[in-house]
DNA sequence: TACCAGGTAAAAA
DNA sequence: TTTTTACATGGT
C-alpha cells in the first residue's frame, strides 16, 4: 500500500464535497465513515484509492492510500493521485465564484453554509458522457441502479481482502459489449446503441472526448458533442459540467434544476427551460456551479436564511 | 394503477 | 416542417 498527502486550495470541506457519494455502491464508489473509495484503472491496472481528510476546511489536507493486488509503480501512483485531485477539483479557488454570487441573497447564504464544497468531477470525460446518456429521461435513482449494474457487469474487478471492487469500464470494453448485455442492465436498446457506438469510435481512435478539455470555449465543445448520436443539448451540458468541470455549463432543460430554482426562488408559476436559462444569467459564467450548490443544499435540507423572490 | 422522472431520435402528420 | 411516440427502471 502506498500513501500520500494532497493539499487542496482552501477553503475545501472534504466531508461536504464527498457527501454526494454517501449513497454510492461501496464496491464501485462511495463515501462511508469519512473515507472516499473508488477504483481507478491506471495503465490497465485497477487501483483502489482511499481518501480521507487530515485537515480542516481552512487548512485542508487529504490523505490518499492506493491499494492493489499488483505492484504499483511511481508513475501509476502519480496518475492515481492526479485523478483524485481532479475528482475533488482541489486546485480550484472558490473565491471568484463566491464573490460573483455575493449579490444574490440566496446563493450568498448557501455559499456561506456550504463553504468549501466542490462540485465533483468524473475521472474521465467518457464516464461523464456515458452516465449522462443513462440518466436521460429516467429518475436519478433508476439511473444509478442501471449504472451500477453496467459497471459490475463490464467493469474491471479488483479483489482485496475478500471484497470485489469494480473500476469504470474502458471504451474498448463497452465497444464490445452486446446489445443484450446493455438491455439486461436495464438500458433501453437505443441507449445501449448510443454508448456502444461512441465507445467504438473512441476505441478505434476516431473520436477523443478527453481532448474536449483543451477546447477554448464551452460552446465549441457543445457543437461537437451534439453531432454524436444520442447526445442532445441536455446530455452535452451535463457532460461538460461533470466531466470537464466548466462552471458555465448549465443544463437549463433539466427538470431537476428547474424544480430547484422554483424551490429556492419562489415565483408564481413553474418555469420553462427558457425561463431557467435567462434566470441563470444572474450567475454569469458560474451558473453551473450555482446549480450544483442549489442541488446539494436541497439534498442536505439546507434552506437559505433569507427568502428571495424572482 | 398510473404517472412522473436531470431526453432523444425516429415516425407520423 | 412540426408534432407525437417509444423507450425502461424505480418511486409515489
Amino acid at each position: 500500500m502506498v500513501s500520500s498527502s494532497l493539499y487542496p486550495v482552501p477553503p475545501f470541506d472534504f466531508a461536504l464535497s464527498a457527501a454526494i457519494f454517501s449513497s454510492g455502491d461501496p464496491h464501485i464508489r462511495a463515501f462511508r465513515e469519512d473515507i472516499f473509495r473508488q477504483v481507478l484503472v491506471v495503465d490497465t491496472i485497477p487501483l483502489l484509492v482511499e481518501a480521507r481528510s487530515r485537515g480542516t476546511t481552512d487548512k485542508p489536507v487529504l490523505s490518499v492510500a492506493i491499494r492493489s493486488d499488483r505492484r504499483v509503480g511511481p508513475d501509476q501512483k502519480k496518475t492515481a493521485l492526479d485523478r483524485v485531485s481532479t475528482i475533488f477539483s482541489i486546485t480550484d479557488d472558490p473565491a471568484p465564484f463566491y464573490l460573483a454570487v455575493a449579490d444574490d441573497p440566496v446563493l450568498a447564504d448557501l455559499t456561506t453554509q456550504l463553504r468549501g464544497l466542490r462540485a465533483p468531477v468524473t475521472p474521465s470525460v467518457f464516464e461523464a458522457l456515458t452516465d449522462s446518456i443513462i440518466e436521460q429521461q429516467i429518475s436519478l435513482t433508476a439511473a444509478r441502479s442501471i449504472e451500477n449494474r453496467l459497471i459490475r457487469k463490464t467493469g474491471q474487478p479488483l479483489q482485496l481482502d475478500g471484497e470485489v471492487y469494480f473500476g469504470y469500464p474502458e471504451p474498448a470494453v463497452l465497444a464490445m459489449t452486446s446489445a443484450s448485455t446493455y438491455r439486461a442492465c436495464g438500458l433501453t436498446v437505443r441507449k445501449g446503441e448510443y454508448i456502444r457506438d461512441i465507445s467504438l469510435r473512441i476505441a478505434e481512435g476516431k473520436l477523443d472526448v478527453e481532448a474536449y478539455h483543451a477546447y477554448p470555449d464551452t460552446e465549441s465543445v457543445m457543437q461537437e458533442m451534439m453531432q454524436l448520436r444520442g447526445i442532445g443539448r441536455w446530455t452535452a451540458e451535463m457532460t461538460i459540467l461533470r466531466g470537464l468541470h466548466r462552471p458555465d455549463a448549465f443544463p437549463a432543460d433539466d427538470v431537476g434544476i428547474r424544480r430547484l430554482i422554483s424551490k429556492f426562488y419562489p415565483g408564481d408559476r413553474k418555469i420553462s427551460s427558457a425561463d431557467a436559462r435567462s434566470f441563470a444569467e444572474r450567475w454569469g459564467v458560474w451558473k453551473g456551479f450555482a446549480a450544483y450548490y442549489l442541488e446539494v443544499a436541497d439534498i442536505l435540507g439546507i434552506r437559505p436564511a433569507t427568502g428571495a423572490m424572482r
